[in-house]
DNA sequence: CTCATGGATTGACATCCATCGATATTCCTG
DNA sequence: CAGGAATATCGATGGATGTCAATCCATGAG
């Protein structure tokens, strides 16, 4: 499940009225991405990921400043990965972590594609 | 405790290197703002109230579109007022919310200012 | 003043979620 | 193949959160 939402035509018209604000199943799926951002450390481990010279990190390098354990690390990564935010690429033993460019920027204007008419 | 958040500098230096990434503090408070999109329900309250040609609504005209109880749908306008995005202005028994015109941009701008150098 | 109405608050309850310890998996090295 | 290192996954647990029923507060009508 992907964060890049852009659903703006009903195609479910229920109620015979023109629909519009969002329907349960586009704010379901923009809930999704906006509850991976919900989280002080997730935050914390995109500006660290984003901060990085070669753009990229591996967990061990993200553990340390964040006073997590490896695994929680690993956990709030891939709620990252599941939204969009961030690809994992395996070199190795490692896993390299990146920002995906637009991602941030597709979550937001879907929503104020609503809200500012 | 609002979202308009853009600190940048950090004013508690405690690590001698510069810092590049968001502070747990900063991080904390930009959380709280994603926190209060992170729910379907206010997401739709975000749009239902924007939709509207007045540009505000009070709870009666709120609760039937979604589908909840009158003190869900005014605990979820409260979250959204104390987190910024919508100010509530009493008439009489009535209460009308409207949405805080650059308060979504905000939020966004605090966090990509970080995850874009 | 009394009552009715719209809304906010409280308490309870079920569920979700962040975190950790333990374990499994994958890959490199010798 | 054996061992170690980096990471992912699993199970458990304490805390946060969404929801509702009941209640309280404020305002306008009579």
């Amino acid at each position: 499940m992907t964060a890049q939402i852009d659903c703006k035509v009903p195609q479910d018209p229920q109620s015979p009225e023109d629909r519009v604000a969002l329907d349960s199943e586009g704010a379901a799926e923009l809930a999704v991405g906006f509850k991976a951002l919900a989280d002080p450390n997730r935050l914390t481990l995109l500006t660290l990921i984003a901060a990085d010279a070669a753009g990229e990190a591996c967990v061990c390098d993200l553990t340390e400043p964040l006073g997590l354990g490896q695994p929680t690390v690993s956990h709030h990564l891939k709620v990252l990965v599941d939204a969009g935010f961030l690809t994992r690429e395996k070199r190795g033993t490692w896993s390299y972590y990146s920002v995906v460019p637009g991602a941030l920027q597709d979550l937001f204007n879907s929503l104020t594609d609503w809200t500012t008419p």
